[in-house]
DNA sequence: GTTAGCACTTGGGCATGTTGAGTGCTAAGG
DNA sequence: CCTTAGCACTCAACATGCCCAAGTGCTAAC
């Protein structure tokens, strides 16, 4: 009983399975892999497999089919990432011409993923916690209603009405926007509360109650763009996976509506060394989700923002792998990560 | 022969149909709705409305479901648009509280429309052409990146980046900003481009090409705004719906990720004096659609902008028109139509 | 115009039989 | 100790035949 053979037939059977969708025997196994050892060796082989739970039949006159562990340990010590095909890496390149602001290329982005992929992608907005204010803006939409807009170097705009309790003047709202900009232009986002009360403190008693209502203004739009927001593309990959997956879509639609879920779940999953984190069925903390993997990595500055990929847990991981890892870091070459 | 009672037999079918999913048959018919007449009478007429192309049959001893044409029928001539219940009508008003800027509401707005009715709901963005420019923003990214952004006073935020051809500094910039809000500020925005160029002629020639650049990205952001973006809630309800349906869910999913196709769709509805537009199953003009119906009413400023549902054809229309109906005036009322 | 009655059609459910893929085990051979 | 051939066994998938219930269309009587 060899060891290296019993995980050569293991990753035997998750590729026939992940080529073929149906359970796989010890015959077609060693017709269609060169393993030197008959079909009974094969069984034993199995049998050993099946034991140690990496493998399971769905019924006893079946082939067999990889488990969650069984996947866990191809992902982890078989598979080889594989070099994404030239055609692949031109789609990359052309695809994320074109420069235009964060959320266009995010949008360009998670498309072209989907469609190397044939699944569902996901990207994270980038943390803007190391990112700095670059502008901001007050503007009056009705008398006690006043749109806070605040820009950031790395170019991502965010927008939030705040509602004062008393009537407002433009005046006043200039004065403010001057004495705000003049502090804080320039501060990284994630110190706005630190900075904004002295800012409010230092303002003329009249103006105290607006200044504070559009500081915390102000604090919520930093931190909204923290890492509320997420864009996906390729839903309808879902649909086209495989009747059974088909079946279970529900749950990974409301998954995927669910921003909150989906949002938790990237940022949860630690940063692999090797680049590429993997989350295998029943592994996602998201019971709707129990039937399919993510597979994801970081990217731009610190890799603190989240792309990824969502599909059924029967999928062809190391392309997957490949592709998510060559798009995060084209992506934050672009960004400038 | 009585013309009535045939209408009186298509809406129960329909009804029953869409409440129980499947054929109903004639006896069927008379145990549940009191006809005054037997299950013999029912036949005949159930013979007239199918030679009508009204119903059909899905096999001989099947009962009859409606065909596109019944539903159309019984969507013009036999429904009432039911009103609301209390639960409703408060759900509308509660999750409506808490103003905030546009992109929220609306974010809001098509989540409840999606759980009052449980089928997909897709709202497009309201026009602009009527809203003002309120404030213009030029922010330099990198040395020849610079980041343009539109305010309009419905509180609606427009970015796009604009490349120039050579260095730009902060005083250029903080120039043209000044040339351009002063001429501009308080336009329409669909008049800009009419507008623009004046701006740009008057500008000393140093500045003239990046003027022309920046008028330009200004016009595309204006132009931007006018249809072209959407959001939409209650994917996960296309796999509750149906196992029939769930299994052409992909043409579907397809459908509502090429956001031009739903655009398209919605802008082509036209609108209806009774406030809601359907378009029911092959009447749609994209065939992923052939299964699927659109109830759809325009809101805001001369209902330009279309708020709509999206479900099978086999639905309840009474409901769901009024839904739609009820949400898209509330939507008028908050953002001042 | 309506109705009761009846012959007719047909998909769905069920029991039964057959097939083939796939297994586990055993005994023999390296 | 590992491998292998052989064989008995299991079981889903498919096929076949049968019956039943639902539903229809038609006809003749009211």
């Amino acid at each position: 009983m060899s060891e290296p053979r019993k995980l050569e037939v293991l990753r035997a059977i998750v590729e026939d399975y992940v080529h073929f969708r149906e359970p796989v025997g010890s015959k077609a196994l060693v017709e269609r892999h060169h393993l030197g050892v008959s079909s009974a060796t094969i069984r034993n082989d199995m049998a050993l497999l099946e034991e140690e739970g990496l493998i399971a039949a769905p019924h006893t006159s079946a082939g067999r089919i990889p488990t969650d562990k069984g996947y866990r340990l191809f992902v982890d010590r078989i598979s080889d990432v594989k070099p994404l095909s030239a055609a692949e890496r031109r789609a990359i390149h052309s695809l994320l011409e074109g420069p235009d602001d964060v959320e266009d290329i995010l949008e360009r982005t998670v498309r072209l993923l989907s469609q190397l992929t044939n699944q569902v992608a996901v990207v994270q907005f980038p943390h803007l916690s190391r990112a700095r204010v670059r502008h901001i803006e007050f503007i009056l939409l009705a008398p006690r209603r006043i749109l806070a807009v605040l820009i950031a170097d790395s170019g991502k705009v965010e927008q939030g009405v705040v509602e004062a309790g008393a009537d407002v003047t433009d005046e006043d709202l200039t004065a403010l926007r001057a004495r705000f900009l003049g502090s804080i232009a320039g501060s990284q986002l994630d110190l706005l509360p630190q900075v904004l009360p002295s800012v409010v403190a230092l303002c003329p008693p009249s103006l105290r109650a607006l200044a504070s209502l559009l500081g915390h203004g102000l604090e919520r739009l930093a931190d909204r763009s923290r890492d509320e927001r997420m864009v996906m593309a390729g839903t309808a990959n879902l649909a086209r996976s495989n009747v059974d997956f088909a079946l279970s879509i529900g749950p990974v639609l409301e998954a995927l509506e669910e921003q909150v879920v989906m949002l938790r779940l990237l940022s949860d999953m630690a940063e692999d060394p090797r680049g590429v984190t993997v989350s295998i069925g029943r592994e996602n903390p998201y019971d709707g989700l129990s039937e399919a993997s993510v597979v994801a990595t970081g990217y731009g500055p610190g890799s603190s923002a989240k792309i990824g990929v969502l599909g059924p847990t029967r999928m062809d991981y190391p392309n997957t792998m490949a592709a998510v890892r060559a798009v995060a870091r084209y992506l934050s070459r672009i960004l400038g990560g």
